[in-house]
Parts: C-alpha cells; sequence; structure tokens
DNA sequence: CAGGATCCTTACCAAAAGGTGAGTACCTGA
DNA sequence: TCAGGTACTCACCTTTTGGTAAGGATCCTG
C-alpha cells in the first residue's frame, strides 16, 4: 500500500528496507559482495525467485549494485553501494534493539529465536 | 508471512515495526501520549479501524501502553513503554538516513516527498 | 427524541506481498 | 541424449495487509 506522500524520513526508509527479505539480504552483503546463489545458501528460506526479485528492486532503489560478467556458467555478482552501506550502518541501532528483545518478540509471535552469535 | 525463526536482531525488530502505520504512530507517540482521536489526526490518512487495530498490535509487542479511563466521552490513552522509547532512539539513525536521501526515494517510488520539517 | 462527543468491532472486499512449479538461456562432461 | 553447473522469467495461486462501510457502546445537551 504506497503512501501518496512521505510523512518523514523514517516513512521513506521503511518502505526501502520494508518486507520479509530486504534486510537479510542488506545483511549478508554486508560482508562483501556474494553471487545470487551464495545469497541463495546464506539467506535461510529464500526461494530464488523471490531473491531475484527482491534483488532488482533492491537495484532499482540503488542500495543493490548488480554487475554481470560475461562467462559460462552466468556469474552475477551483488553489492552494496555507498548509499546501501550508510543504510547498513543506520540500521546497526535497529538490529541491537531487537537482539536485546529477541526472546520476547519471538515468543510473543510464535516463532522462534534467532540463534546467538 | 511469518518467518519460523527469526535470522537475527535486525530481521526480528523489522517484524515489530513492519507496515504502513507503526513507524509513524511510534514517530507521533514520542512527544508524549495520545488519545486516539488525536492520533487520528495527527497520522495523516490513517482510517480509524486501521488505527486501532495497529495500536492493539503495538499493545500485544509490549512497545505501546494503552490506558482506559472510565469516563464518558470515552478516553483511552496510548503512549510508548520504556521498551518503545528504546525502540525509537534506535530507529533515529534510520529516521535520519531516510531524511537524507528522501527526494531520490520518493522520486523512484513515484511518491511525493516528506515536507522538511 | 436527535445530535454531539469519544472509542471500538464486524463483514466483506481490494491490494500487495510472497510462494510453487515450470520453463528459459549458456556451457561442459559422461 | 542425459546430467550437472549458473542465473533468470512467467503463470498462476495463496497469504497477508490494508481498506470501506456499517454497526455498536457510553453519556450529555438541545
Amino acid at each position: 500500500m504506497k503512501p501518496r506522500s512521505y510523512a518523514c524520513g523514517l516513512d521513506a526508509a521503511i518502505d526501502v528496507i520494508g518486507g520479509r527479505w530486504k534486510a537479510l539480504i542488506l545483511w549478508a552483503l554486508h560482508h562483501g559482495p556474494m553471487r545470487t546463489g551464495e545469497l541463495r545458501r546464506s539467506v535461510s528460506g529464500i526461494s530464488e525467485k523471490m531473491l531475484i526479485q527482491v534483488l532488482r528492486e533492491m537495484e532499482a532503489d540503488e542500495i543493490v549494485h548488480r554487475e554481470v560478467f560475461h562467462e559460462v556458467p552466468p556469474r552475477v555478482e551483488y553489492s552494496l553501494t555507498s548509499l546501501g552501506v550508510r543504510l547498513n550502518e543506520a540500521l546497526l541501532p535497529l538490529g541491537d534493539w531487537g537482539e536485546e528483545n529477541m526472546r520476547a518478540i519471538a515468543r510473543r509471535r510464535g516463532v522462534e529465536p534467532a540463534p546467538r552469535h
């Protein structure tokens, strides 16, 4: 449901990172450039279709850079743009908050908490 | 689409603040406790039904405190819990990021940028 | 009585997000 | 030919989120 007008910066940012998979993909790319298959294996539970769909959206939002290498088998590499890097930095406090309150959040929603790391 | 298991803190946090209205409501409550009608007027575009629905979810997540005053006309006040206050703090950098990149985000999505403030 | 204030719930529907399965392309090796 | 590798697209469907409209409750005032 697209707002006609953003109310504030946070409203816009949530639009960019919202959905089930984007934050996880952003985080996976934090470690460095990755290929489609690597991302697929790294982000548990995502289908190839959803992965590619979401990566295309993130590319359109200019937080992810997609680089095609003309070789066989096909090789496409995704990496964070500088905008994406700054976004990831801005997400750190939120990730910390989630980590601190993981067990309570998970319990209330009937979800397994994340393994510790 | 509820994940079976959270992958990390950020995954859990996004689950708590995701959707069209939660971030805006969180922000509105940042200024202090508010009644239903005040919130309705403050969050542009939200219907009464959605407002109440989302407030109930946030209450269940324990980021919002709902206090019923037994008077007429009915008076119900919503305020941030300490958990909610910490969440709002964690959202500040993300809001800043969104503010800095507002025009580009809005342009790409065909949305009006937020008025400056 | 009607209308006002406040807050909330229900029925039903629309829109968006996400998912499965099948197919496509390139190539190599058995 | 088949199987394997890589990355991607389309058709169709399911699930989730959000929306409209109508109704309900309390009391007070004209």
